[in-house]
DNA sequence: CGTGCCAGGTGCCCT
DNA sequence: AGGGCACTTGGCACG
């Protein structure tokens, strides 16, 4: 019989490694808590000198490894990654292999304060809102927020130098590129604007104008929208 | 005399608020395994159903929810939140807050399989190389790699629409704007450039040449470029 | 697979 | 506090 949860505190190097090898095989979480050194190979490459940290073992592959403050993991490798276990020179050793691009995660923990081995069972996936794509559908429901009389036609609409968020026509049928930001637009916002709208100028001749639709601008942004005659229009939603 | 390590199994709802509360005031690392439900609502709003989860509470204020899949954490609060944890109906309940942006999360436990507490002793700090500051040492070291003659003069230099990597100039004097990308380039890429590019021709009437230098370039990447007159300089570093 | 792009992006640094 | 941007960005959707 498979218990669910197995905890174990301070435990000898070979129980650890026991504990962990099974969480792996068995497809279980697993989290280590212990004293480590951190080695990365890969897109880049790093070191992380002996401290405490919490190590999380995904059976999707994934691995964390957090430090005692910051939400991003100090070091990391995404699902898909191999995970191995094993005991060096009396320590703990925890290495994890990702292919494509080849990255290594070598854990060596010369302390185990804690080993812990969980059976998640989770259907469960989160519902969210206030998306960029619900600021989008409130937009082709009611266009009037745009202004009187726009007909948005196309969302997610290719062209040469990437995708249009919503592609339509004004009142006296010109082209209207628009491109929506859930949070404050900034010179990046403003320059996808523009590439779309120099990609629809380059297939016609018809005046094709470009409105950056988000709930506030940089003052960089508006000064850069200015000199490219493109428009900003405020649009808060929530 | 404080333990630095607590870890208990299948703890009491009472037992489980008691030693989060201890675990938060002491400035520890309380990890939680078990089921439960997650609201979140700030920028976004989000609902996540019952399953099981590990959640990470740390000492500078962080909150991290992980599912048994992914690097990312489902829900979490970053640095500086405040946490607080008590009993509603029997139920553990955590809660998370976060100001300016106000963001909350709310956690219901129906069940708790583990609670640990953890006093991390932690200074060291990740040494990373291969960042894209080191292929800039580098072009500043062997300017060569861009071209013959080149002269690095400014990095990071300020203009109206950004800053621009590394600004310098060829062997006729003519005025060099640079993008270091350390992966591959992208449509987005070449938009930081021209910016960078243009916000240097509105204030000389000298010709300006605008290079991107990566190891790689997408198609329409390239495409784009191409359409401005902007050049592709391939540095592999490592 | 690569390409493009959003993300509750996060974190860092500078003004 | 706001701005600009890199990040081992991650994750997703689409061709």
């Amino acid at each position: 019989m498979s218990r669910h949860t197995i905890a174990l505190e301070s435990p000898t190097p070979e129980r650890a490694v026991e504990i962990l090898r099974k969480s792996i095989l068995g497809s279980r979480t697993s989290i280590i808590v212990g004293r480590c050194i951190v080695k990365y190979r890969g897109r880049a490459e790093s070191f992380l000198g002996e401290g405490d940290r919490v190590i999380i073992l995904k059976p999707d592959g994934s691995l964390l490894v957090h430090k005692a403050s910051k939400r991003e993991p100090v070091n990391w490798n995404p699902p898909g990654s191999i995970h191995r276990v094993y005991l060096k020179e009396g320590k703990v050793i925890v290495e994890s292999i990702r292919r494509r691009p080849r990255e290594t995660i070598f854990i060596e923990l010369s302390e185990v304060y804690f080993v812990g081995s969980f059976k998640l069972i989770d259907e469960e996936c989160i519902m969210i809102t206030g998306t960029e794509k619900d600021v989008v559908d409130i937009i082709f429901r009611s266009p009037e927020v745009i202004e009187k009389g726009f007909k948005p036609l196309y969302r997610e609409m290719s062209t040469k130098y990437g995708k249009i968020d919503i592609f339509g026509v004004d009142e006296k049928g010109r082209a209207v590129v628009i491109e929506v930001k859930r949070r404050k637009a900034d010179l990046s916002s403003v320059s996808q604007l523009l590439r779309y709208v120099e990609s629809v100028r380059e297939s016609t001749n018809s005046p094709v104008r470009g409105i950056l639709v988000a709930p506030d601008c940089s003052a960089s942004a508006r000064l850069f929208l200015k000199s490219h005659n493109l428009e900003f229009r405020k649009v808060m939603f929530k």
